[in-house]
DNA sequence: TAACGTTTTTTCCAACTGGTCAAATTTCTG
DNA sequence: CAGAAATTTGACCAGTTGGAAAAAACGTTA
């Protein structure tokens, strides 16, 4: 399957240095241009997460990685450019999981997977769903389009694997497309929701144990509900 | 129980006119007065829920008001304010619907009706719910203190109802809190990412009959889970 | 080490930002 | 209707913003 795409305004493909080299020749990209590549577009990550694209500007992100603003824009002339690229990277990352579920295997393992999965990376990626919720906060003027074809595409997909699943038996008939919405809402809420999870748990069960305690909630709820096997 | 507080920064409790009147008396509020900050705390809503506190301007919000920056000015002399404002009234009627869960009632229906009033939260005001989100995700640090003392304290009394129930063997015992948290989520998740809920479904069901679904998949979920009782 | 390409810094700019202020206009009240 | 109070407007301001330009500093390699 084919990296998600975000419509993106040439990236400075490997000009060497945006603004050098009018024409000659592109040059291999610099361990240095790598290097801070890379500072920067983790600095950016965790500015845009926070305040959303317009709340950001360039001087915070210059300053959390820690180098000058025109010096950040030699190597994004575009605050846009960063964005998007953060964006992109993302999308392909958050999806992983979801294109993982196999059809052939059993429902039980596979949901469990895929919940664990989902859950892990709210655990160690909660920046880049942060950034993610905060884009479709503001209507995903960006990535709308890559969710009505792309996202939806693959979401049809995986509804059909799970209306197989129900149709073998093997799990309960119900809306494939509101099961794989609640198990979005309720793995990203960890993420995305973190301060209010940790003030509601307290200093005492805020820790990181409270990722097993959610995974184990979460597999007991989507697998059994609430009510006892009568 | 008393209305939730934002450390606000006295909202013009009512001077008449912000900068009339010094020491003179407080005036009753004018009829243009209440009707002008009602325009503009709606648009402000409008405006701070899709772009976040910082990304938001307050000519942004006053063009959405129908009026100048200076004249918006007039009735709110902080941005600040009103998003405090906003805030405040948000929490009230956000929380609502978990204040009225009661111990006395039996869990089904009791968890039944919470969550359909949660997901006509989401539905008649998506706004709100995107606002408190886009809090969220910078760190809420207007409401930091209040999810730590006022919404903790509320949860912890409505974990113990929850937990009543498992002693009485009416559900499964698991975690409340985990519980609350997967319901918020799975409610919410229907303001907050509603571009890419409408996406996913199509234009088909992506209509209103989307919320209709969504109940009745959630409260499937909750009460049984997927698998089917053996 | 000289020459060249890369990286960084300094300076600058026009547009936008939140907000002020006084004057002009409108609305209300006696 | 007159006068006072309330509302609206236009001009303005200092600080911030995204970004451009050019020069200075640095690194590499012939």
């Amino acid at each position: 399957m084919p990296p998600i795409k975000v419509k993106m305004l040439e990236t400075e493909g490997g000009k060497g240095g945006a603004k050098a080299a009018p024409s000659k020749r592109p040059r291999a990209q610099t361990r240095i241009q790598r290097e801070k590549q890379e500072v920067i577009l983790e600095a950016a990550l965790d500015v845009f997460s926070r305040e959303g694209f317009r709340g950001a500007t360039i001087d915070q992100i210059a300053e959390a990685a820690g180098m000058s603003k025109p010096n950040l824009l030699y190597y994004f002339p575009r605050k846009e450019e960063i964005y998007q690229r953060l964006l992109a990277e993302m999308l392909d990352i958050w999806l992983a999981p979801l294109r993982e579920i196999d059809s052939v295997g059993d429902p039980v393992p596979e949901l469990r997977s895929y919940l664990r999965r989902k859950l892990e990376m709210s655990r160690d990626y909660p920046r880049q769903s942060r950034l993610f919720a905060n884009e479709m906060l503001q209507g995903a003027p960006r990535v709308l389009e890559m969710l009505e074809s792309d996202l939806k595409a693959l979401v049809d997909d995986k509804a059909k694997v799970i209306e197989g699943w129900m149709d073998a038996g093997k799990i309960v008939r119900t809306d494939p497309y509101h099961l794989i919405f609640s198990i979005w809402a309720t793995t990203q809420h960890y993420a995305d929701f973190d301060v209010q999870v940790r003030a509601v748990l307290g200093k005492d069960r805020g820790g990181e144990g409270r990722f097993e305690d959610a995974a184990r909630f979460l597999e007991n709820l989507f697998l059994h509900g609430l009510l006892p096997k009568t």
